[in-house]
DNA sequence: GGCTATGCTGTGGTCCGACCACACCCCGTG
DNA sequence: CACGGGGTGTGGTCGGACCACAGCATAGCC
């Protein structure tokens, strides 16, 4: 085993046995390495993967924010590992597509159905309003449909890039997603549309008026969080599912099935 | 910009570009050290991100499968990805389930109307059998059927132990989502199975009659594939939903849906 | 006494130079 | 012609050094 591996060893050991929690440091560098008895570039190595992985976050200086610090942002390095293998052309565009309809149909279906049951039961207390419906419930939640309402207002200003406006739309989409509550697909969805992001700004060209595009958009966007709104689950999943392939037949990114 | 991530942007680029291919190498450390400007600590930690994205493969020695070669294996990455957030208990067990349902129900749908248009018109050529149909088409396709019937035989041995008899089930699911031809999904599954791996080996105590379970188990797996093979989308997601769900609640790893 | 400035300390970031283990490849040898 | 041993280039590891940065404690000033 090499000696970098070793250090990932434990410390995914020291956080599976609670040793290591999240908001809490990695030993320094220095230390880590003569405790494993290796060198200090080989605990450098693995501070990078595990930086890579965002498990950690390093910063300089000193005080409670400098050092490695235990993070959870799986969202990142998922885009990374996206990104590097879409460059590599094994990855097509169409499988992203797919990947995405699948992901966010049953999203909005999800969220839809969350709304359906709250306002039949009426039951909107605050804390754990949702539990116990999804699995990972806790999280994401029905407060980030406010966040995806913020979002489509604005992304009513005309004055709006192609990329700016792209950006609200992604974000617009990663809130819905997160909505239904289950961090990984909430993170495989955020990723997805980071790794895209290049891909579709070089595709806007093939559109062939980007205004109107902005305006159809705009209003599918609306119906789509209305759908959700009012609980109907299927109409939620199924305008997703033609808004996203939509999109990209029109930007010619890829054929959808 | 730190250095290290100099040298991922250039590859990244080299990539798009099509200047660094699959099976093609890298240059030498060193020699990248002194192209960039940078120190060689600097490129391997590069190179470490790299491999721990599944992207470059190394090796010591000479020859053609020396050096870091480029690979594209997105499941590796992914795996560790998974464990290791999972590791943190901020991913939790149930959000796991609940997307292992969503993707296998999928696939198994697509696999069986692929199966079914491929039953209805006869068109069983040798290559490209199944282009045009799904969106990636291209890799995975009908014959990975045949592996996953393969493994059902060797899952009748009643020899097996729970861990044999586990991997041998997780290469079934796993081969299963292969056949709809993503090889996004594909890659995801197969993460997901090798990262919750010990944590069911971990909970199979919680089993009350292992005996009973595996034969339950190799039922189900063989209507999953009837259904499959059969073209009965419908039926066949039906199947990998309760297959799944059923197995979790046994085990009580986690409360799905 | 309160406030400011300055150095100390510990963190990661980077670099150098060296040595090791390994695997292929070539050339000398029989 | 067959075979074996060194040459060569690869990544793997190491120790040590210096830098930039951020916080903090302290000494000094007002």
């Amino acid at each position: 085993m090499k000696n970098y591996e070793l250090v990932l060893s434990w410390v995914e050991a020291d956080l599976a046995a609670g040793r290591l929690r999240l908001g809490g440091r990695l030993p320094g560098e220095r230390v880590l390495a003569e405790q494993l008895g290796i060198s200090r570039p080989s605990v450098r190595e693995a501070v990078r993967v595990l930086e890579a992985l965002g498990v950690v976050r390093t910063a300089t200086g000193s005080g409670p924010e400098a050092g490695a610090v235990i993070v959870a942002e799986p969202a990142s390095p998922l885009t990374a590992l996206l990104r590097l293998h879409l460059a590599t052309n094994h990855l097509p565009m169409g499988d992203i597509v797919q990947t995405r309809v699948l992901l966010e149909s049953w999203a909005a279906r999800q969220a839809a159905e969350l709304f359906a049951v709250e306002g039949a039961a009426d039951r909107k207390q605050g804390a754990g309003g949702a539990s116990g419906v999804g699995a990972g419930s806790g999280l994401g939640g029905v407060g980030l449909l406010g966040v995806a309402e913020g979002l489509l207002g604005r992304m009513e200003d005309p004055g709006l890039s192609p990329e700016e406006f792209h950006l609200l739309d992604a974000e617009f989409h990663v809130a819905l997603s997160g909505v239904a509550g289950n961090v990984l697909i909430a993170a495989v969805m955020a990723s997805l549309r980071s790794a895209i992001h290049g891909y579709v700004m070089a595709a806007v060209p093939n559109l062939s008026d980007w205004d109107a595009t902005v305006v159809g958009l705009r209003a599918e966007h609306q119906a789509i969080l209305a759908a959700v709104r009012a609980g109907e689950a299927d109409r939620a999943a199924r305008l997703v599912t033609d808004h996203i392939q939509g999109f990209y037949r029109a930007a010619r990114l890829a054929s959808p099935d």
